[in-house]
DNA sequence: CGGCATATGCTTACGGCGTCAGGTAGTCTA
DNA sequence: TAGACTACCTGACGCCGTAAGCATATGCCG
């Protein structure tokens, strides 16, 4: 066993007294829940759900892995924590009094924050528990507020903001799970198309003739025109006149 | 029906003697990728997607792990080949020549079949690689084909896929992740309750009041509601009639 | 100042995971 | 009958999450 290493690290701080080791633990800032919660979400962000693990967080933040059960209770509570912290991020747009205007800003904020952490989406499907925290509340309760403000009745709130919440979790679902180009990888594009030059075209004509158009289109588009789809058909709830 | 036969035993070879581990070893009926990937998606169905494991999927098979990798690549491919399974489950329902009766039945086709199996939802979610194999693709075929019949472009044919699409995983998507009553896990109403009784009615005056109502709601009257929204704004863009 | 409680982090270890490398025993064909 | 092939097994490696216990630093008491 070799002797213990005095880390790098500490040549960095002044030279205050002889005991290196103990200075380079002083000056290093505390674990936290919300420092591992960080690190865990740039972890997720750049190399996917696989990549967070108890010894890669350790790592990441110069502790070993056991030391961060100090501050969570669990993995799990971990990966919770990671929807709280991305959550917290939703930027709530300003609201401009019309109604269709700011549910549809509403729904891009919403794609937007899941959009910059693709991964969340899997950690949606994951998650056992529903959502508690106020930090993952906050978002809906707003979305009930801005919802509520069209003359719809309380049921056809609750309704409509399922539909809306539902309509974008999917599209997003869908989005990452199936890219198309426009928004990353250009490679996919290549691979839809040439699915398409090798299917039977007798079974899936449609897919043929269609796949190519598909591989063409812009993800943000697409979630426009449902958008407006369930814009209409919520206007038409709401007897609203077309504005 | 009872219809399973060992075809393979008889055939082979004339009753030697004796030996009860040849024995055994010969009437189990061989490995195969489909038993492989049926009892994967029982294991996933019954105890969720973390149970599914390469050990435990040889003990449900009576076979070591390592004796999988010889009738699959991966794990990955494993998983993959759960998406097929299910996908070829997809119970195409009778067309009737109602553009809007066919659409809505395609949707609950689609939905019926996630819910049957939700842990596919995750499954979607992780998954890198597009839909290609036939199985998978077939109801695709078949949902452009139905959706093409409405009077639309083809461009408007494929965003109305993919809002569809969208709706219907993330509908499910949502069921499963923050189950309600009315399917399945009755604690998490008493959840909702609690959460809205414990809840800051200053900060969350909406939640407060709509999340009993929510809890109270039918995941599949919703979903319907939803399918409603779009269709209506479907209609509206073919410039169809409301029938 | 000494002494202890508490908090924080480290070490070790256990069982389970996916899978590589190599072994073996039955079966098929020349 | 020899050799190849198939189908399965054994053992090992390096990961994983985490339980148990040890070491050290800090804060509070007299």
């Amino acid at each position: 066993m070799p002797e213990h290493v005095e880390h790098l690290e500490n040549v960095s701080l002044p030279p205050e007294q002889g005991d290196g080791e103990a200075a380079s633990r002083r000056h290093r800032e505390p674990l936290t829940r919300e420092r591992i919660l960080r690190a865990a979400l740039q972890v997720m962000d750049q190399e996917g759900l696989e990549a967070v693990t108890m010894r890669r967080l350790g790592r990441e933040l110069g502790v070993e892995a056991m030391s961060l059960y100090n501050h969570v209770k669990d993995k799990e509570a971990i990966l919770e924590g990671i929807l709280e912290v991305v959550m917290a991020e939703f930027e709530f747009p300003e609201e401009t009094g019309d109604w269709e205007a700011d549910v549809r800003a509403g729904a891009r904020a919403w794609r937007r924050l899941m959009i910059a952490h693709p991964t969340v989406i899997a950690l949606f499907a994951e998650s056992k528990h529903p959502a508690s925290s106020p930090e993952r509340l906050r978002p809906m309760e707003w979305a009930f507020e801005i919802l509520g403000r069209g003359g719809l009745s309380e049921v056809e709130v609750v309704r409509a903001f399922r539909a809306f919440g539902g309509y974008i979790m999917g599209s997003v679902l869908n989005e990452v799970a199936n890219p198309v180009p426009g928004m990353g990888d250009r490679d996919h594009h290549a691979e839809h198309m040439q699915l398409a030059g090798e299917l039977p075209p007798t079974e899936f004509p449609n897919l043929v003739r269609l796949l190519p158009l598909m591989a063409e289109c812009d993800a943000e588009v697409d979630f426009e025109f449902g958008l407006d789809l369930l814009i209409a058909g919520l206007r038409a709830k709401a007897n609203r006149p077309a504005r």
